[in-house]
RNA sequence: GGCUUCAUCGUCUAAUGGUUAGGACAUUGCCCUUUCAAGGCGAAAAUACGGGUUCGAUCCCCGUUGGAGCUACCA
């Protein structure tokens, strides 16, 4: 049974390079019939976010990955956990860490040390001074008796556990991206898997949780690559069968840095809160760094389930660019429903409409929205007749005299239209058949009568706008007009 | 500095030891058109560089250059 998992750290908001990882691990887990998981790993006290859990999991939800264990959903202020092999929450898991912490010193494969800050800042610096690789110099293991430092530790000094990394040899592991990786063991640093504050580092928890967890697949991002010779030592000590390894390529800034909040918005919340729509992000997040071989663009969770493999994910990062994200976005605007539509927008308008309102004039503007936030402003004209110049009604090609002769006689023969008859189809039929046996150009009637309707100089066209307003409200407004001319 | 890694249009990418190096976004021209969109048809735009291997390399190998990641008691 494949099982894969996503396991943020709550430092901050869900940001899209998280959701892709966690979509890329969902699809394979999906494709493969196995199941997807979710951990809090929430190990840097110094850093942590009260509310990052959950930001994490309402944007995993909003974009419709669920996982199938673990942290699955956060209700009534409290987490939700499920599956036999919890808790998924690494600060509940503090004593098992440290269990096997012990175990790694017991068995000489770890141990304490109790170097202060400056002594490490200054070995580095001379390290990178003398142009030598970084890296603990085991001063600890080398200068105290194994059962001095243990006493110490008991005891109750500060210290930390550190990996015993064996300083022959090297460490191999075939990445399911990119194929065998070699790291000379001698480079690789003693690291730090208990602080001196009890919690696990990174390295120790990731390792032991995978294990305990009983996951098959890792996959994250080209960040660790460096750190998995320290985890493969680790699955080692313990005798533990390792799972396999993805590491996948980054999202990055349009300079090609690694995506930072620094050059823009990165948070997923806040692409939801501009109403982006979910299946666009998730479309386009899965485009950066997979693609099906296809020229087929437009894909839905489902199909993406369907599609997804490793094999067909690149080694590249991905510049996370906007305007393709825009693109999706219009695209799946359009293939919405207007009751849906409306129904995914209805609070951007701050409960001015009713959903059976937004329903109505919805279809005036999903075509020329990028973002279900711009709605508001875009359908404001069709709420309420904004103020607007005379010299607006006047066609490029026209005069204000063309529009005084013309707009009344327009006034006079729609007001002649029936109820039923006023709809799109109808007026444009009806008006068309009208311009032409007064032999007037269509410029110079459907200009000013669009702009009478919509009070804009750009707007959607005036048939549709008449339907959308009903005859009495297109009356209206294009008597209002008449008085201004 | 050290280690690891990557390299096709501006961006996301496809392709194969032999192609006019394909598509999408963006840009741009034309058409449609009352405006703005949308739509249709076009254009411009790429294999980083240098060596090999080969009858032939974008593709395989080596080097160079460039980028990125890591180099914490952060993840």
């Amino acid at each position: 049974m494949i099982r894969t998992r996503f396991a943020p750290s709550p430092t901050g908001y869900l940001h899209v390079g998280g959701l892709r990882t966690a979509l890329y691990s969902y699809l394979f887990a999906k494709n493969q019939g196995g199941k997807f998981l979710l951990r809090i790993e929430d190990t840097d006290r110094e850093r942590f976010v009260a509310d990052g859990t959950q930001n994490i999991i309402n944007s995993l939800q909003w974009a419709g990955i669920v996982p199938d264990e673990g942290v699955v959903n956060f209700k009534l202020d409290k987490l939700v956990q499920k599956g036999d092999k919890g808790p998924y929450i690494q600060s509940e898991r503090l004593d098992i860490y440290k269990k096997f912490a012990d175990e790694l010193v017991e068995a000489g494969n770890a141990y304490h040390c109790f170097c202060t800050p400056e002594r490490l800042q200054e070995l580095r610096d001379t390290q990178q001074k003398n142009k030598q690789p970084t890296g603990y110099d085991q001063h600890c293991l080398k200068t105290m008796p194994i059962d001095e430092a243990k006493k110490r530790a008991r005891d109750g000094e500060k210290n930390v556990i550190r990996l015993k990394m064996p300083k022959t040899g090297e460490t191999v592991f075939n990445d399911l991206i990119r194929g065998p990786v070699t790291f000379q063991n001698k480079l690789v640093d003693d690291q730090v898997l208990l602080k001196s504050d009890g919690y696990p580092t990174y390295h120790l928890a990731v390792v032991v949780d995978d294990h305990l967890m009983e996951i098959t697949h890792v996959i994250r991002g080209e960040e660790w690559i460096s750190s998995t010779p320290k985890h493969l030592q680790l699955y080692k000590y313990f005798g533990w069968k390792p799972p396999e390894f993805a590491h996948l390529p980054l999202l990055l800034n349009a300079d090609k840095s690694k995506l930072s909040k620094r050059q823009g918005d990165v948070a997923v919340h806040e692409y939801m809160q501009k109403g982006y729509l979910k299946e666009a992000l998730i479309n386009f997040v899965a485009f950066l760094g997979w693609n099906p071989g296809t020229e087929q663009e437009l894909f839905t969770l489902d199909e993406l389930v369907k599609e997804f493999s490793l094999e067909k994910v690149n080694k590249t990062g991905a510049v996370f660019n906007i305007d393709k994200l825009n693109w999706f976005n219009k695209e799946y605007i359009k293939k919405l429903s207007d009751a849906e539509l409306a129904g995914r927008s209805i609070n951007y308008f701050r409960g001015a409409l009713s959903l059976e309102q937004l329903k109505k004039i919805v279809p005036l503007e999903r075509e020329r929205v990028t973002t279900l936030s711009e709605l508001p402003a875009a359908l404001a004209f069709a709420v309420r007749l904004p103020e607007y110049e005379k010299e607006f009604l006047i066609w490029k090609k026209g005069s204000i005299e063309e529009v005084r002769k013309i707009l009344p006689e327009l006034h006079k023969f729609l007001s002649g239209i029936a109820e039923k008859k006023w709809n799109k189809s109808d007026l444009e039929k009806l008006v068309g058949e009208w311009v032409i046996k007064n032999s007037y150009s269509n410029g110079s009637v459907l200009w000013p009568m669009r702009v009478a309707l919509s009070g804009q100089q750009n707007s959607p066209g005036p048939f549709e706008i008449a339907e959308v307003l009903g005859k009495d409200e297109s009356m209206a407004r294009i008597t209002t007009a008449l008085q201004k001319v």
